[in-house]
DNA sequence: TTGTAGGCGTTATCAC
DNA sequence: GTGATAACGCCTACAA
């Protein structure tokens, strides 16, 4: 049993252990609450010897603005919420870290959402978090576009992240994962490589539908597509990897890094050379994709850019000043180790 | 320019668009603020006539509490917080994911503080996320004994997670870092490496003083060490290795697994084979080093268990209920493809 | 059961 | 410049 919630011996015999609030301090400084108010805040002019009194009972009585209270009184809160739809998903934390930057900079702070894929509580959690902060970040990729469209008053103001919504309320950062995937297509074809394989995330992800579609309008003609059902996880792409060596293709594309890397590592297992064998890449480009071995051939998402943009949005819908427009970040081709020709045969 | 910041027609040609608080819907609904208050919370008994007056009212309205306001008048906020060093490090990621899912259960929302590894700033941030919310848990290895516990008053309840602490007044969650220093020893002693390289993390951290002191301690007897200083990333790992090849010896312990995996991907590169002519050992088994090729020999930390431990602790102190005893968590060794039999010569 | 009124800790608008 | 005083939006004795 922890004794830790016990008092220890009362230290302060008088004041009964009156919480410190600005009355307090008031009374200990002989000035009126307002005063202690304009002191802390420092905007309004104060006679310096009255303000040295405050900030000497201030110092003494250890106290400090109660945020809620101040949030309460100006109707802002000075954090902001991020809505993620895992937040165990490595391509999250780039973002995650580049905003709490960006947001800290401005003094704000951050809230985390993780609706944890769970699409029946998400429109809730976001609603929830928008109510307690002053704005949004919001990813949520597999939100239909009726529902997010009907939520958007309600979480105003906000940003969206990572998927589209024709004629968005809100200033969107999206991805143009098409041209990734046609960039991707023009390496492998050009290395001759003529039959694919797409490991296919999630049916919900919108990001997988953009990829998806890409790739079957391209199919045929010059070469020919083979879809394997996969996810978007680490063990997802390794576990799938066992059923490329049957369907006689030579380069893999995998919906994400997480899952090439889960394939690569499969791959090595099963003694299959990469790329002399099979050619693979991933999406996204997550930092450490450059220490695989081999290293991965991906498509770099500017993901560090991603926080801070979204920041100075919604910085700006905050503070109702312009917004700067919504960017489509193109991805840009990292050719690696992992691709090479296509094997003869 | 955006015109998302315009007002639309106005829609509502009545209310002069009025905040819908708790007085409207007591008005529309036709009775007080506090029978309101009561059906929103569900505690207390009201008419069944009544409640659903005020359920329809607050319905049509779009009503919902203002979680400020209750937060100021209820005494808490059902916020937590969490302040890590690096919110880039991978390690804190599943920890995140777990503590927001955990605190999620008992309606706790999390606001993550990142002090970017700045020790000024700790301090401070420290104490102000820990002010906005009823808790904290604290991840600070490079604050200095003396200073955290100066802070402990103003942090309380909080609880301290992956660094030592004597006496500490708060619940404490350690990892033995001996311990998986000891086990990473004997299995390399018993793979027939007598001549070993650490690269050691920053060091200010505790964890790294703590690996520190145990090599030190053994080494001399049994085997030789080398001290390399290095960093906490992949590119530190990745840069330190080409020192490796110089200092003769057959097996690298890094101080964790992101150093770990950047030596990994260094030695390929440099066309030196792990383990026939190198063993590399991990620390942490962050979730994809056993997809690495060769799959990373590390120490497993149960970071999975921190998160939700984390909570429990927290969420007792806050209910002042009586807390689980401390945890060190004893690291298990996985042993996979990275390490082997020390080369002839 | 329901309403009245006071309080939560600040800030902001006034007079002085 | 400084001090009352009224918000901010909600909760909860207490009284009816």
């Amino acid at each position: 049993m922890s004794n830790r919630s016990l008092n220890g011996p009362r230290e302060d015999p008088a004041p009964a252990n009156e919480p410190v609030t600005i009355g307090l301090v008031a009374r200990a400084a002989n000035v009126s609450r307002a005063t202690v108010s304009r002191v802390m805040n420092g905007n309004t002019k104060v006679a310096p010897h009255l303000a040295d009194r405050v900030r000497q009972a201030a110092q003494e009585l250890g106290y400090e603005p109660s945020p809620v209270a101040r949030s309460l009184a100006l109707g802002r809160t000075g954090i902001v919420a991020m809505l993620v739809p895992d937040l165990g998903n490595p391509m999250f934390q780039g973002i995650l870290h580049r905003l709490t930057e960006a947001a800290g900079d401005q003094n704000y702070r951050l809230l985390v959402a993780d609706s944890n894929e769970n699409l029946q509580e998400e429109p809730l959690l976001a609603i929830e978090a928008r109510r307690r902060c002053d704005g949004l970040v919001l990813c949520a990729p597999r939100m239909p576009d009726e529902q997010l469209r009907e939520l958007a008053p309600r979480l105003s103001p906000f940003v969206l992240i990572n998927r589209e919504l024709p004629e968005s309320p809100a200033p969107t950062l999206t991805i143009d994962f098409s041209a990734g995937i046609r960039d991707i297509l023009t390496h492998l074809l050009g290395l001759g490589h003529r039959r694919l394989a797409y490991l296919a995330g999630p049916d919900t992800s919108a990001s997988n539908h953009a990829r998806l579609e890409t790739l079957r309008t391209s199919a045929g003609k010059e070469f020919d597509l083979v879809e394997l059902p996969c996810g978007a996880a680490f063990a997802d792409g390794h576990s799938v990897a066992d059923q490329l060596v049957d369907i006689d293709v030579t380069a893999v594309i995998a919906y994400n890094d997480l899952v090439a890397f889960g394939v690569l590592s499969r791959l090595h297992e099963l003694g299959i050379s990469v790329p002399a064998q099979m050619s693979v890449v991933g999406f996204d480009d997550i930092e450490f994709v450059r220490y695989t071995t081999p290293p991965l051939t991906t498509v770099s998402v500017p993901l560090d850019q991603l926080g801070p943009q979204a920041w100075s949005r919604l910085w700006a819908l905050m503070r109702e000043v312009t917004v700067e427009p919504d960017v489509r970040f193109r991805p840009r081709l990292e050719v690696r180790g992992s691709t090479g020709p296509a094997p003869r045969d």
